[in-house]
DNA sequence: CGCCGTCTTGACTCGCCTCAACCTCGGTGG
DNA sequence: CCACCGAGGTTGAGGCGAGTCAAGACGGCG
């Protein structure tokens, strides 16, 4: 995705709203091609749009807070998302990453009155948010929209229950790989070597999607280096040779 | 829940349609208090009742297979559902258990056109279903049918968030507490000397829902037993001191 | 009665965590 | 411009939790 924001990266407003002049320029066609809103036309796609309000998040900081009362509903339309839970003794685990296109924190969607996890910007975050209330106006009034919402709801489950499942069945090289493999499949970028993961991510990070520890992590991705299937630098990772990786996974299927 | 099927277990009709007159026997009331169903009033409630379809499950007999084409979705009356996801090289994780009351197989609900998982009765099972094509009637047609569903769809979510906490944060002996801790909540049963589990499940089972092997599972429930925290027989657990097991789980805070 | 599914227990092994020391960038301020 | 500092990364040594291997007991059902 490629937005025209760049004026905002310069700008003062950090963290901020931004405004209704940037409200204004941005363009209804953003909407129009991610799965939520694809069944709308024109005129709908800017009243969900007058009703917005956009913000701009500084990498490491949080869109919301395990816990916090949820009032907003959100739609990233650039950067990355890191969904993370906290154990009481201050364990994190990461729970799922957020690419550009997505809904994330529709607990209102979902029952719930407090958001489940905290969603930090994992880069430079483009986000819009709704007032809860908006909920189920959307739902009532916008076809499509429902259907479109409770799917990715189910793809998430799908995702958490594969998880469970690696965890459950799989050592740890297994896991590992596995995570790569979806961190390429949902944010890789494609770069001259390989396959790079379009995000800053430490070994720390993947040591919390995996259950294992950064140690761990960084003696996997050295061997694997040495090996060829990867290459990575500080907070960046490129997988080269996705084949090997895959393998490694475990799909002995 | 006490139902009335009595008649049913003896009969011939195992695992098949019961047929128009069981139909008639089940009641409004039966579906009244249910989530799902609380706002309807009794002419809702029957029509749904009229084009369900009653199914009795024998103890280990699936409701459907994972990967098979999902054409239909299901509400317990009565029993116990194990929720089974199978890795390619036969491996099995218990994904999570279903109690009575509860809608499953929702596939249709989140976008899916196949079962994620197998669903087998824990216990004996009385099971309604419905067409998928039915699925958005029910939604369109029957207030709060929509958001009672999505309501238990985030419980799902967040059950199995914690279960990916806990089984990247926790040693094996926290995990089986936390299980247990889970089930007696889930689908415990007041008895003289604790709380126990009311469905079999043997140490195989628990080590499905933990990540662990029986053996080690074995191991722990005999340790417990010795310090008179638990009681097990074949199949069967108890749960005498609950409040030590919550120490165990490692619930710190 | 015999078989099979369930459970128990001991001995051994090893994958991964823990502890610990050190390196290497990249940014910041004097 | 360089010295410093902190976040991120690497690598070795050692120990232990829990898996694996193995053998057998128990209890229920046909």
């Amino acid at each position: 995705m490629n937005l025209n924001y760049g004026k905002l990266k310069k700008g003062s407003l950090r963290c901020n709203n931004l405004g209704l002049d940037v409200l204004k320029n941005l363009d209804e066609s953003l909407l129009t091609n991610l799965p939520p809103f694809k069944n709308l036309n024109t005129v709908q796609i800017r009243e969900i749009l007058d009703i917005a309000t956009p913000v701009r998040i500084d990498l490491g900081k949080a869109v919301f807070d395990q816990g916090e009362v949820a009032q907003k509903f959100f739609l990233l339309l650039d950067g990355h998302i890191r969904v993370i839970k906290t154990t009481p003794d201050g364990e994190q685990v990461i729970a799922l990453h957020i690419t550009s296109g997505q809904l994330f924190g529709i607990a209102a969607g979902l029952g719930k009155t407090t958001y489940p996890a905290t969603a930090i910007a994992a880069d430079e975050c483009l986000v819009l948010s709704w007032s809860n209330t908006q909920w189920t106006k959307f739902i009532a009034a916008y076809p499509g929209f429902s259907t479109e919402v409770y799917k990715i709801v189910g793809e998430r489950l799908d995702e958490m229950n594969n998880r469970i499942v690696e965890m459950a069945t799989q050592q740890v090289e297994q896991r590992v790989a596995c995570v790569l493999l979806r961190l390429i499949t949902q944010a890789g970028k494609k770069v001259p070597d390989g396959v790079e993961i379009d995000f800053p991510i430490t070994r720390q990070n993947i040591s919390e999607m995996t259950g294992t520890t950064l140690h761990t992590v960084s003696r996997l991705l050295s061997a694997w280096e040495k090996s060829g299937i990867v290459a990575s630098k500080r907070s960046k990772v490129t997988v080269t040779q996705p084949h090997k990786l895959v393998l490694l996974s475990g799909a002995s299927a």
